[in-house]
DNA sequence: ACACCTAACTAACGCCTGTTAGGGTAATAA
DNA sequence: TTATTACCCTAACAGGCGTTAGTTAGGTGT
């Protein structure tokens, strides 16, 4: 019979996939291929389940992808909280803001399915779903800007940078690497660097040292 | 004959929109709705016309959805490369390079629907509509890349600047500033002056001066 | 042995989609 | 006048969509 899959997953039922599983396919096949292309039938066959089985974990196809969205927020934050945490406490401006842009990037390209999804399809999905996501990305901002304006306080940033322009300059910059970044053309620690050094110091050559 | 024809079609002829007419409405709807959301019968309504008859003009959905983002890279090339040429000869390269950045973003917000729906959608429309874009992309492409090509052999950009990585995030951040700007909080002329300034001068507090 | 819970199944519903075939009508050209 | 062209209409098709109701099978606790 069909008992080869059964003895994979012994903890639980047999081939139990379960909401968590459910919800990491829609995940990726959000980020691959978008919101509107991905039905609840091609997300229950990933998963080898069928369609209706999915209304067993969650009520509506707007529930699937709200989870995603929120988790995508979520992984990101924390990734770049700790990210700056994690750094000695006498670090200076400089390095904070390149551990933040070094965590962020890797959250979209190296760490999870969760955040670039929705970085991909947030502006596909319905208004009602968009507007359910809010609170978290605008816990997610509020990181960002007051690590800025601490920044922008010690000195380290010009005192003119306006720091909600720079954050949605930043955080827009890093997520439009998803529409063309290609792992074999390079890591996404040596582009964030690239992306640290032009923010931080510009593209011009400069007259002076 | 032809033009008295057209001339009369415009003005009298009860309601005809017309090719043209339609890939306007469509080109709006794209940009204000994203690609699957929008259906020939919604094209259609909106143009006071019936589904049906959009195929007098168009021989499929992918062929309306190919000639919007067609049209909108060469709407963006167009006003790229006539604001660069418009610069007396003289002009230095940071004249040069802060004309560009100006004009894809007007073309982005001010200017044109083709545009803005251009970059709103590419990602969500079929594979093979990509790749029948991708032409023109490329040919946009390549027009940044010999502009800034020119740029780091006058000395006016660092000698270890990598042309491809930096048209990418420019254009990466120019094309992000979609899904936030808002005319109410200012220009588009005024934004595009601060990502030049970020761009070329980074944001760091510099100590020399 | 019993009931209970979990996680799936089947089958269908009404709706919307892109698309097609065939018909109509007003304006122009011969 | 007649023929032609440009533009639009109606009506329907097959297929995919999200969703629902009712059912079934295995695992667990008593």
């Amino acid at each position: 019979m069909a008992q080869n899959t059964a003895i994979k997953v012994n903890e639980t039922s047999r081939s139990a996939v379960g909401r968590d599983g459910v919800l990491d396919i829609a995940a990726r096949l959000f980020r691959e291929q978008g919101y509107g292309s991905v039905s609840l039938r091609k997300i229950a066959e990933a998963a080898g389940i069928k369609a209706g089985s999915i209304y067993y974990h969650f009520g509506s196809k707007d529930e699937i992808v709200a989870a995603v969205l929120d988790a995508g927020i979520r992984v990101v934050h924390e990734n770049m909280r700790d990210a700056v945490t994690d750094l000695r406490a006498d670090a200076d401006g400089e390095t904070v803001l390149r551990a933040a842009i070094r965590a962020h990037l890797r959250a979209l390209i190296d760490v999870s399915d969760y955040t670039s999804a929705n970085v991909r399809i947030f502006g596909q999905v319905p208004q009602s779903v968009r507007d359910a996501n809010l609170p978290t990305r605008r816990a997610y901002e509020a990181e960002w800007d007051s690590l800025l304006s601490q920044l922008k306080k010690d000195g380290t940033l010009k005192q003119d940078v306006d720091i909600r322009r720079l954050r949605l300059m930043l955080i827009g910059t890093l997520n439009a690497t998803l529409d063309w970044f290609d792992p074999d053309r390079g890591s996404a620690d040596a582009l964030s660097r690239t992306y640290a050094d032009v923010f931080l110091n510009g593209i011009l050559q400069r007259q002076d040292t």
